[in-house]
DNA sequence: GGCCAGGACACCA
DNA sequence: TGGTGTCATGGC
């Protein structure tokens, strides 16, 4: 049965390849950048949350220790373009101070560390493992369950079930993994209009 | 002009 | 567990 999913997944994976070419996700210059995008493009357009990142950049805002030390209302400016900046202001912050805990020590954050981190959910977590990281975690979002449910690939409601449905179907291959799943998100804008929830 | 983006969380029953 | 409200800007 493993098998079998694996195969119908990479035939998909393979049709949306021709058909949107490579996606090589994520756009970011550091690993820090990648962590800001995740947190920043939370139900929000990648457009925007494009915009909040260049403005911190331009600000040069854009590594852990300046934004720590930026006041809120000039974080909040700063960010705006992306939405709930009040928000996000505050999840910006307290990944920051994360962040910097998991530099010094030198390896990488688990899942359930940074599932701890106020701001960060299932998907943000895996975002950032596996873009930022580089670690085999597939990333589950809207699309993805819209993705499974048009193919009649899986219908659940739980995150996890999501995950593992791809994480056991496909090999652990980390640019299959990253690639997949903008593939997927492409796919989803596309498709958008063609049918609801 | 309404709808919705590459979600997460608090609160309620 | 399951349902609902809140957060907010900008593109289409």
């Amino acid at each position: 049965m493993g098998r079998k999913n694996a195969t119908r997944l990479l035939k998909l994976y393979e049709g949306l390849q021709a058909g949107f070419g490579p996606q090589n996700w994520w756009p970011a210059d550091s690993r820090f950048e990648v962590i800001v995008g995740a947190i920043l493009t939370q139900n929000t357009n990648w457009k925007n949350a494009e915009k909040a990142i260049a403005n911190l950049k331009a600000a040069k805002k854009l590594d852990a220790h300046s934004l720590l030390k930026t006041p809120d209302r000039k974080l909040e400016t700063l960010i705006r373009p992306s939405g709930f900046f009040r928000q996000k202001t505050e999840r910006l912050k307290s990944i920051s101070l994360a962040f910097l805990v998991f530099e010094n020590r030198g390896f990488a954050p688990s899942r359930d560390e940074l599932l701890e981190i106020k701001g960060v959910g299932k998907e943000t977590a895996d975002s950032i493992l596996l873009y930022a990281y580089h670690q085999p975690h597939f990333v589950i979002d809207a699309y993805t369950r819209r993705f499974c449910s048009y193919y009649s690939l899986l219908e659940s409601k739980e995150y996890d079930d999501y995950k593992k449905y791809f994480e056991s179907s496909l090999p652990p291959d980390i640019a299959l993994f990253k690639e997949y799943h903008a593939l997927i998100v492409e796919w989803g804008k596309i498709n958008k209009r063609s049918f609801s929830n």
